[in-house]
DNA sequence: CGGGTTTGACCGGCGC
DNA sequence: GCGCCGGTCAAACCCG
């Protein structure tokens, strides 16, 4: 039912064993075994790295769907958005844009590292925070939905459901305009929990799967317990 | 039978 | 105001 990164996953040139590092104060470093470390920082923002592959992703578990609550004026922090991964999706485009106007909550784009050693297209992760109130805050109306922090990534994965740890229920799909693959919705299946991820394939490379995480989590990983994950390669502090 | 998925309907925000 | 579209709901269905 959970694929998970181990088995369902295509591994092909991608960077063996990248690992995602806390630093301090949220910047986080991204780093493969034979890679020099990427480090991210959020008030850097806009970064996007090319990095790593499934395994990365899975390292992740149990730090990802959180943001940290106070960076920027509305608590979010964008952590890289290319103008390329612009697409149709509301997570690239509409947002972006949104973020891009929006009162001064979010700085939109940026450089992007990638690291060809096996191709351009070989190792991809994007990290990306999104912006909660990127939404135009002129206009805020008194009871506007609030908005949980996003934070999404970019794998390059034949399955969808990448095993991040947690456990998930799907609520909807839907297939959004102008692509050709479905946007899955999933929800949190711990009581109390209301985090949600949204799964797509890009429009214009399907090989790759786009996970976005809103909200963040008030447990820890629901099988934390296989393959066994050091602290110190794990948690990305927010 | 319980828990998860599917899928059409519905809702609400946003742009025009 | 209207229509479009993304997100969510919930009944039906599936599966172990």
């Amino acid at each position: 039912m959970f694929p998970s990164t181990s088995n369902g996953v295509m591994n092909q040139g991608l960077v063996e064993n990248p690992e995602i590092m806390a630093t301090s104060h949220m910047g986080f470093n991204l780093q493969a075994s034979h890679l020099p470390p990427l480090t991210f920082s959020p008030y850097s923002l806009s970064k996007t790295c090319t990095v790593g592959g499934e395994d990365a992703v899975s390292r992740l578990r149990g730090s990802l769907p959180s943001l940290p609550p106070d960076h920027g004026d509305d608590g979010s922090v964008r952590l890289g958005q290319s103008s390329t991964q612009r697409s149709s999706s509301d997570l690239w485009s509409r947002t972006g844009d949104r973020a891009a106007n929006g009162k001064g909550s979010s700085v939109v784009a940026g450089e992007n590292y990638s690291n060809n050693k096996n191709g351009p297209a070989a190792n991809n992760i994007i990290i990306d925070g999104l912006s909660v109130g990127a939404m135009r805050m002129k206009k805020v109306k008194v009871r506007r939905k609030v908005r949980e922090p996003r934070f999404c990534f970019k794998t390059m994965s034949e399955v969808d459901v990448l095993d991040d740890g947690y456990k998930w229920r799907k609520y909807g799909q839907k297939v959004v305009k102008n692509t050709q693959h479905p946007r899955s919705y999933y929800r949190c299946t711990q009581e109390n929990c209301r985090v949600k991820k949204r799964i797509e394939r890009m429009a214009e490379d399907p090989r790759m799967v786009i996970t976005t995480y809103e909200g963040r989590h008030v447990h820890s990983p629901s099988h934390a317990e296989e393959d066994s994950q050091p602290s110190s390669e794990v948690a990305l502090f927010w």
